[in-house]
DNA sequence: TTAAATATTTTGGTATGCCAAATTTAATAA
DNA sequence: TTATTAAATTTGGCATACCAAAATATTTAA
């Protein structure tokens, strides 16, 4: 198998499996790769095989120990690049994660740890998704999903889980960034959409974004 | 055919042909590319139909005016990042070679461009190579290989040809660097090794070497 | 506990990128 | 000008990465 391939399967079922707990379906991994069902069973099988996961028939797959340990070094590259992207180089959280998909593959430990380095080793991208260490240590948290929280409650925004640039351009037009703070004053029962406080000015978010919103409780 | 596959025969193409002005063989690029001239053959015939090259048959090849422009590209790509691996990112002029090699096939104008102006928008790569500007413009130079210049002349290191690390740091360890200035004393008749004087030290370089480095003459 | 819906796998097939061996073409030396 | 040598091309084949459609298996809803 082509590194390459290789190294965007990993990728995803990590993604897939929230910090590799869970088992992850092919119907999932085919989506998110955008390939065909058949395709996905076949590249689980020669995983399989390279002992990069535990792919069972019919019932689910998970990553290796080799596996994980591959899969949290690309996600390290993927962060570090996206953060050097702003940090160092002026892009726009809305638009490194397109150049990162392709930078990540780029195989070089001292270049990943040398950009870090100069960042002052960050534990989070600019999305708020935890950077591995160099040995795929990572930070946990207790944050929660906006949808998840309870009503009339402060919360810190800390991260997103949707890296468009639509979404994210959304979000600035709005001041939802991370590390901003907000009040939810209600939850509509009929469609669950939140009416919050941000920045002293009041507005309505679909529950369809509150999912993608990760934040920390102030209560 | 894959766009990785098409920059690295373009890249090559380009640089076999010495600025574009010479007809390339097969064979080089099979070397350069360590590929079955079989190989060749069937990538040439690709690269016509979709009108990167004039290819003719048992004849050569050249790079039509589409094809120059994705070539410069690539080399403007490859050369930025290079400087930028050397003069920003503390990398040695021995190690960026291999790592341009991936970098310069992420096609990003923004990051290329932001790149070339953090660093002053350079004019030469660490070996001394012409870094094209973003319209594929060159600088165009009258410096010649030391093993062509004359007895008994002084000159000043402008560039390398061969961009091994093992090259490299020979060249480094006898102080032989870009900007160094060199005094050929004599060229030994029998086999071409040039006796130099290079920081008042005194050593010979075998033809080889001497094919390697350019130079610009002080005289 | 079945029928329907959904997910997965198998099968047959395409496109790309490569190579080894055989053949043809071109260049060089005698 | 002919051998001889070298370069290029053709042919037949292999491996990878895909997909569409058909066949199975699993899940879910009656
Ligand atoms: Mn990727
Ligand atoms: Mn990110
Ligand atoms: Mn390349
Ligand atoms: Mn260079």
């Amino acid at each position: 198998m082509r590194q390459e391939t290789i190294e965007n399967y990993l990728k995803t079922i990590y993604n897939l499996s929230s910090n590799n707990t869970a088992i992850v379906s092919n119907s999932q991994i085919a989506i998110q790769l955008e390939l065909n069902p058949a395709t996905v069973t076949e590249g689980l099988r020669k995983l399989h095989e390279l002992k990069y996961v535990i792919y069972e028939k019919s019932y689910g797959t998970r990553l290796t120990t080799q596996g994980a340990k591959l899969a949290l070094d690309i996600v390290r590259r993927h962060r570090i690049w996206e953060t050097y992207l702003v940090k160092e180089l002026g892009f726009g959280w809305d638009e490194v994660h397109a150049i990162a998909e392709e930078l990540e593959h780029v195989n070089n430990t001292k270049l990943i740890n040398k950009l870090a380095s100069i960042l002052g080793n960050p534990i989070y991208d600019p999305h708020g998704d935890p950077i591995p260490d160099e040995k795929g240590k990572i930070k946990k948290s207790n944050f929660i999903k906006l949808s998840e929280g309870l009503v009339k409650g402060n919360y810190t925004i800390m991260g997103v889980t949707d890296h468009s640039s639509a979404f994210l351009r959304y979000l600035e037009k709005n001041a939802l960034i991370i590390g901003a703070k907000l009040f939810v004053k209600s939850i509509e029962e009929f469609d669950q959409s939140l009416s919050i406080v941000c920045q002293k000015k009041e507005l309505i978010i679909s529950s369809k974004v509150a999912e993608c919103i990760i934040v920390q409780s102030n209560d």
